[in-house]
DNA sequence: GGGCTTTGGTCAAGCGTTTAATCAAAGTGG
DNA sequence: CCACTTTGATTAAACGCTTGACCAAAGCCC
């Protein structure tokens, strides 16, 4: 434990006016003796204390003597006194599970550095221990609040510690009504629109593809479906609608059924299944989007906007869900006691849908 | 400002042994106060300090005492008094822009939280001013070190703040050698791997199909396919390399060209190239993978896994490349000061490949 | 039974900030 | 010239925890 000056770098670097290295972090009190005050009135000007009385002078000195030595507060301490820190923890059940889940993060970090914090993740791979660890350190962190999300949109039970800090769902939502704030997408409205972009397109003989796992997008997206449905004045016909494995297997599967329905146009449950259909279609030399009329779901980048023909769609607003959450989080935004606040799925029309040609 | 007593809530909740709510978080006085011992001890058995000494009794009541009162810890407190936290930063150029970048966030959160780090992240779109100020904060929580990462392989460099810190390069790397540790994906042998699943398979007129985009992978995997074609000892011909821009209508665009060359297999850059490619091919009546056998490059799961055929492709390590980043940080895996370490791109085949019956 | 070690634990300083309370000097009005 | 206000800055406590130094009681040995 020899004395250590300055210098630790061995090439001598003379003279240079700001200090960077990895050494001792300077500190407040030490701005505060080079420029000859105290550490109070240091602390004040740095954070522009509307209502403490510095002579210009001297906070100018004191400026200065902080870019003389590089000084960076430390947040541990200013938050130790003030008792919460500027973090917003994200927990979630699949950091990259599904390459836009990746968007939630995206969205809550934007949101949240914009209000000044910082974003601090853990991925519980729905390991509950692992979830409850995370949490925990977490509170330990005094994070302003935590975004409790997962990959794709389900209830989901909140983890009693949870409770212990200031807490959204995301993308995931309670059973039991008015137990928690959350944001999800509106999958109904959804379903509604992908429908439209048919309608619109001249179509009457609609067929749905839907998904045989349970969720809530399955219902949500039928149900918009039959709501365009009957908006348009078309009776709805549980022949239209198929079932298959959400992926592209799944899609390519449902051809033979599909076909044998005599539409013109299908909605798919995602982007997945419309890839597997365009393939199913093709091979029985049917041509997009003249024979068939198709649109998805999810906007799923790498394969909606780069099908032959680009797949009109209907996208998934993971980036609002984050950015949602953590308003609320912060009380930016407000949010209905009683349900989740659903986020639009806005429509993307490529050129999967012709315009079909009055009979 | 009232006293404030224990229960915060309304409706009283009788005798509930853990106590949770988010009322003033319980300190390690009040559970030294209700064991009847010290802060110090307290503090002590927390922390398990073997060469403490406590007796069993003691130890118990202490335990007892931090569970009826559900006590945590004060991470900031800890870190204030130790100098560094458990936080590891990673700062990203694009959180979610491209799929599978997601991976290196989830490589290095699972192995930061394996070693009892927490990730901190940030966002920065390439904007070095946000860039700046993302350190900044990084710095001032007093991270372990930080993990500079970018979204595609390339050279980038290295921030001047950045060097406060302990830092690792991911996925990118600096141009002056030495300059900086970093962790890279070794396109070259991910090239060769890519080349020998077709020499394998029996092919002796391979195309390349490169990007027309300069970067380390577009010379890297050219090289890995000039060594693999030399290793088999089949002499390369330039005439067998095509550019073309690295997404699905690059690749679809170079099927004329392609088919010119005469050739039985082709390594494509990317799998969404292979994507457009596999259109091209089949619009002109050739089928996979018997009339032409296709490799892609990154395994880009919803693309390659569910193409018609199966693509067989190469793997870009991105969940190694943030939890090698973080070994490499902590110390835990040796980084030659020299250059970049390299890690693997593990070939994973599919069925795009035909055995081809020798002529 | 007096000095020594061991056991079980406490004391208090310190980590880097913030901030209410306080204070000295200078200015102001009558 | 004195009492009072304003200005500019300091003092010191507090935030919650860790840790080296210290201490009292008990046990041990000759």
């Amino acid at each position: 434990m020899i004395s250590q000056e300055k210098n630790s770098g061995s090439a001598a670097t003379p003279d240079v006016p700001v200090r960077k290295s990895r050494a001792q972090p300077v500190t407040l009190r030490e701005v505060a003796e080079a420029a000859g005050v105290s550490t109070a009135t240091v602390s004040l000007v740095i954070n522009k204390k509307k209502n403490a009385r510095i002579a210009e002078q001297t906070r100018q000195r004191v400026k200065d003597a902080i870019r003389q030595l590089g000084y960076r507060p430390n947040a541990m301490a200013k938050t130790l006194v003030s008792g919460t820190s500027k973090f917003i923890g994200l927990v979630a059940d699949g950091v990259a599970t599904t390459p836009f889940a990746g968007q939630i993060i995206h969205g809550a970090q934007d949101e949240a550095w914009k209000h000044g914090y910082a974003l601090l993740i853990a991925n519980t791979e729905r390991n509950r221990d692992l979830e409850k660890d995370a949490i925990a350190m977490m509170l330990e962190y005094k994070v302003r609040g935590i975004l409790y999300s997962t990959w794709f949109h389900r209830p989901t039970v909140v983890p009693e510690t949870l409770r212990e800090a200031d807490f959204v769902l995301v993308n995931c939502f309670s059973p039991e009504p008015g137990a928690a704030r959350a944001v999800v997408p509106d999958e109904e409205q959804g379903g509604r629109s992908a429908t439209e972009i048919l309608l619109r397109g001249g179509h009457r003989r609609i067929a749905f593809i839907n998904a045989t796992t349970p969720a809530p997008a399955r219902d949500g997206r039928l149900q918009g479906y039959k709501d365009a449905l009957e908006a348009a004045g078309i009776p709805f016909d549980p022949e239209l609608v198929l079932e298959a494995y959400p992926d592209q297997e799944g899609g390519y599967g449902a051809t033979e059924e599909l076909l044998k329905r005599h539409v013109t146009a299908v909605f798919c449950y995602n982007d997945r299944m419309a890839m597997g259909l365009y393939d199913g279609l093709r091979e029985n030399g049917l041509s997009l989007p003249d024979d068939m009329a198709v649109v998805g779901f999810d906007n799923q980048e790498v394969i909606a906007a780069h099908l032959r023909p680009p797949l009109s769609t209907v996208s998934l607003p993971h980036y609002e869900l984050g950015a949602a959450g953590v308003r609320i989080l912060l009380g930016l935004d407000e949010a209905p006691g009683d349900a989740a606040v659903k986020m639009m799925c806005p429509a993307v029309e490529r050129s999967s849908v012709a315009v079909r040609t009055p009979a």
